[in-house]
DNA sequence: GTGAAAGCGCTAACAA
DNA sequence: TTGTTAGCGCTTTCAC
């Protein structure tokens, strides 16, 4: 039911102060739950605010009390799955608390990273949670000086602006191929996409190819693809890798998608896996549970990621920060074998 | 190179003013491209502006201007792949505009819905763009008193506070039903997710059954679930049901990620499809390109639904609006037949 | 427990 | 082309 008609301009404290006769300053106290009001005015205000339908401007009060209850969340893709589990997270600490994520999205990009962090700033938000430890310089010093708390996520190899939660990504690739060669496995195929600013992937394969290297081996074939959709990509690629390199025994993917689909070719084509080809995967997506075969995979902590972030920030908003919470972390992704790395040993 | 060293204190257009020696107005004037200014001085404010790195304060800014170049995009979760897609339609069309999209997401809780679109109101957003038009009567007395274009998407099976763009899904399941009929499929079982406040997908059932009801039939099994990974959901619900009614000849998937774990399941057993068992599912999913069968299934228009959606704002927002720009919005699915619904007819 | 005054950093409107 | 003045709607601070 309608008290009154839908107002054209839009409510002021001034008409919620006139509806119940309380001066402006005390309906201001009342809606903020601050400071001590009658139980007796309490009420009549939020009758008259509720009645009014009054929806307090946050734009004038971040501007009258220099407090912006926002935290800036800065990520390269909304598509990659990986991204919104990083979110929920992130959502999950601050839900109860008076903070409030605000999302910007990058496309990989270091130019549109700039523009988005600058719009964001100019909110005057009371922290950041942005992707990645590559910035460009003008990025940087905008977070230098931002002069609020800035958490680097998903990647640790590297130096932060200021904070750091993530996994490192170089030690990830080396394990697996740690994990690979204890197999016995030894001809292997790298795919995955095509990554001048996916710093992540980038870092895996510098750390596959060294694990590798360790052990006096070199990758045989590998090959790169951008955009599509990965599983067809992921068959086609491996088909093709496979006609160019038959004798492989391994192939690597630098994400689940691809791997799948280079999975749902190999059974097609009847191949025994994982004793005549074993293949891994990254990230240990949800989605793909399901699969005939589970791919080996290493999971990103994507989730503690963000809520490890999201606890950073709000550390440092309450009066007196826990000095113990740590500011650089560094979490450990798990490997899971899955059926695709677990060969009967020949011999 | 740093000319000063960080500033503490937020800079404000004062002090690129007083570095520049420029009225406040003037350098305003520059930093928004407003009006008429000479060349000389805009250089010197915007040398001067980068040097100090001076980030303009749009709380103060909206605050005096009256105007918030947000529009606030409020789905139900980011996990769907459908709400991501969504929003890549409003960040093309809004992508070279002033406006700015901000996402909210309720989860497909009621309540939530209702925190969520208060608070993005209380930014005073240029427009709003809600997904469904299901609301809590609070909800619907926002959107309606917001005093602000309004457009609910996804959804026109309904009334909607303000404009309305997308699809009738109750159609979608009539069409669907109608196309399984034509096949000579008779037998149907469907499969979906619990679905008290998923309207979308009940509506599409609604429509499924009232389709098949017009030809005298009955669905024969039904399956809900909710949570966990929904293609291992699918593979376990299409064993389970067959078991249970192992005559079906078609099944049909509230969506295409559990259709495609019934695909998966189906083909592990050696079942002809679509010639014993027939499938489909909705959203036309792009992840799903690369199965060893393409599911049957129907597009949504995410992308498109998206793009109008964001045009009929930015219409709303520019001096003379395009009377031209329709506020009432129905999209056509396409359906795909893909290889699981062509029966070879028999006889 | 309540109210009055001042001002947050910017822009609209007008004056020069 | 540039500058001045007066707020935008709220909260801070201080007085009562």
């Amino acid at each position: 039911m309608q008290l009154t008609t839908p107002p054209k301009r839009p409510l002021t404290l001034r008409d919620v102060s006139d509806a119940c006769g309380v001066s402006e300053m005390t309906v201001s106290r009342v809606l903020r739950k601050r400071g001590d009001v009658s139980d007796a005015t309490r009420d009549r205000v939020l009758a008259a605010a509720k009645a009014l339908g009054y929806v307090p401007n946050q734009i004038a009060g971040s501007l009258a009390s220099q407090r912006v209850n926002l935290v800036a969340v800065i990520i390269p893709s909304l598509g990659n799955m990986v991204f919104p589990e990083v979110l929920n997270g992130v959502n999950q600490v601050l839900e109860d608390t008076p903070l409030q994520p605000v999302v910007g999205v990058t496309d990989y990009l270091p130019e549109k990273e700039e523009r988005v962090l600058y719009e964001m700033l100019s909110w005057r938000p009371s922290g950041v949670i942005i992707a990645g430890l590559e910035h460009s310089e003008a990025t940087r010093a905008m977070l230098r000086n931002a002069g609020i708390p800035v958490v680097e996520i998903m990647d640790t190899d590297g130096k932060p602006v200021d904070a750091m939660v993530g996994i490192s990504h170089r030690r990830a690739g080396r394990e697996m191929a740690q994990a690979i060669l204890r197999e016995g496995y030894e001809r292997i195929g790298f795919m995955g996409t095509k990554m001048p600013l996916d710093h992540r992937a980038r870092k895996r394969f510098e750390g596959f190819t060294e694990g590798l290297a360790k052990a006096g081996v070199e990758i045989e074939d590998r090959a790169f693809y951008s955009g599509g959709s990965a599983l067809a990509k992921g068959r086609e690629m491996t088909r093709e890798m496979l006609e160019r390199s038959p004798d492989l025994d391994f192939l690597y993917y630098s994400n689940d998608m691809i791997g799948a689909g280079g999975l749902l070719h190999l059974l097609d084509e009847g191949i025994d896996i994982p004793g005549q080809i074993g293949l891994a995967g990254f990230n240990n997506v949800e989605l793909l549970q399901g699969l005939p075969r589970q791919l080996a995979t290493m999971d990103a902590c994507r989730n503690e990621i963000g809520q490890a972030a999201a606890r950073i920030i709000l550390n440092q908003t309450i009066p007196d920060p826990d000095p113990d919470v740590p500011t650089q972390i560094t979490l450990t992704p798990t490997l899971s074998l899955g059926d695709t790395l677990r060969r009967r040993r020949q011999g």
